[in-house]
DNA sequence: AAAGTCTGTTAACCTTTGCTTAACGTTCAA
DNA sequence: TTGAACGTTAAGCAAAGGTTAACAGACTTT
């Protein structure tokens, strides 16, 4: 599945945050559709079938918590993938949230490059197998929570472009990924970088978890193997 | 396929939009035709058979709910991709787009760069199928994910233009695929290569996996045999 | 606010690999 | 038998990736 075939619910009612967002994540190339509230978003939900909703906390008529109890209820959004959309310091909103069976929490104000790619890992959730928050393939485990990576106990972090590309290798082992794939899936659909940035990037992952993990398929991408 | 062996049909009763889009699209390299009204958009679509259809909503005599219903009703164009084009805050409209089959809505105002991604992205979905996944024939396994092949238990890498002739002769074993459709397939339609390229492809085929897997057909071209 | 650190990206250069070709050898069908 | 078609080999070349350092921008710290 490429990012590009990912649906995407925004339900907000101010109208600002709303384009923001969609504006950011249609640069990126995910399907974005809105609603304006729970009610909308519901209708809306049933009929697009999205792979994330993301879920404003303070809206009228039906707020976030609310809407998110009644997705919940329907069967076909039992796997949907729902984060609340939250001002900073509303801790308690945020158990109420979990309690009624959000993945994740973002808060407001939104900054683009963190904001995407928080979106893009909840979203690898639905390509992998992944559950929770970590992964581990051979003897190297990713913690997706804490950002960073434990190899034989030991803890390397790893910053943002490298931790997201060794994730997205890592996702399926064995796998290769041509490098648009990489490219759109961790640079962004539209970005244009130059033609060594991957392997820079490739580079400084070899040098800090090693050599082998990470091979090269000439004309084609790279995949991660153990 | 090629992006340039897209064929996409715009529907739209404004002839700036309609130029604009048209305008985009055929920098890209798409097949681009158009239509003014539903009418003239299914008895086009029946005559070139697009990949494609973007419906323009807001339509004099049948607009454009009203034409996917209908265009979803004709057999051929029951896979065909139809993607409404609306105004911003039209979110009710969008709701009965996707009730009569549509698989996207584009909102105006249409910015080129996200309009061309967005229309790469729906096109990828027709190609996808082709080209992932495994194949096993005999004791050879093609497993196209990993980008390597499988003998007798046994990992084998190939470089990629070998890899992609196997590719093409394991696809349909025992049939034969003459020299100037595995240089079209392989190699790509305008390219000139010597004589004696594809002969010393085969050779490391067979050096690699076995000489007689590989059938020549004096001739004519190559066949894969069990 | 200034200095310092950390990331991401690029440019320039180097290394490796795979593709192609040329030249010659072999086969096979007419 | 003979020549067109294919097989084989090694070598040259170009394309793809590897490597390094340097730089700009964001973020931290003082």
């Amino acid at each position: 599945m490429d990012v590009n075939d990912f649906k995407i619910l925004l339900v907000d009612d101010e109208t600002d945050v709303l384009d923001f967002m969609k504006y950011n994540l249609e640069k990126e190339g995910f399907w974005v559709y809105t609603a304006q509230n729970g009610v909308e978003a519901i209708q809306m939900a049933k009929k697009m079938n999205p792979h994330l909703i993301i879920l404003d906390l303070m809206m009228p008529k039906m707020d976030g918590i609310e809407t998110c109890r009644e997705l919940r209820n329907i069967p076909e959004f039992k796997n949907t993938i729902i984060t609340f959309l939250t001002a900073r310091d509303e801790d308690y909103s945020q158990i109420a949230g979990f309690e009624v069976g959000a993945d994740d929490y973002i808060t407001k104000p939104i900054k683009p490059r963190v904001f995407i790619s928080r979106i893009r890992a909840l979203l690898r959730r639905l390509e992998t197998n992944e559950t929770a928050g970590k992964i581990t393939v051979g003897d190297i485990e990713v913690d997706r929570e804490r950002y960073l990576i434990i190899k034989a106990g030991k803890e390397i972090s790893l910053p943002r472009k490298e931790f997201e590309l060794l994730n997205l290798l890592i996702s399926k082992p064995g796998r290769v990924f041509k490098r648009e794939e990489i490219l759109s899936k961790v640079w962004g659909n539209d970005t244009i970088v130059g033609d060594r940035t991957i392997d820079v990037h490739i580079r400084k992952l070899r040098e800090k978890i090693g050599d082998d993990y990470f091979k090269t398929i000439k004309g084609i991408g790279y995949k991660f193997d153990a």
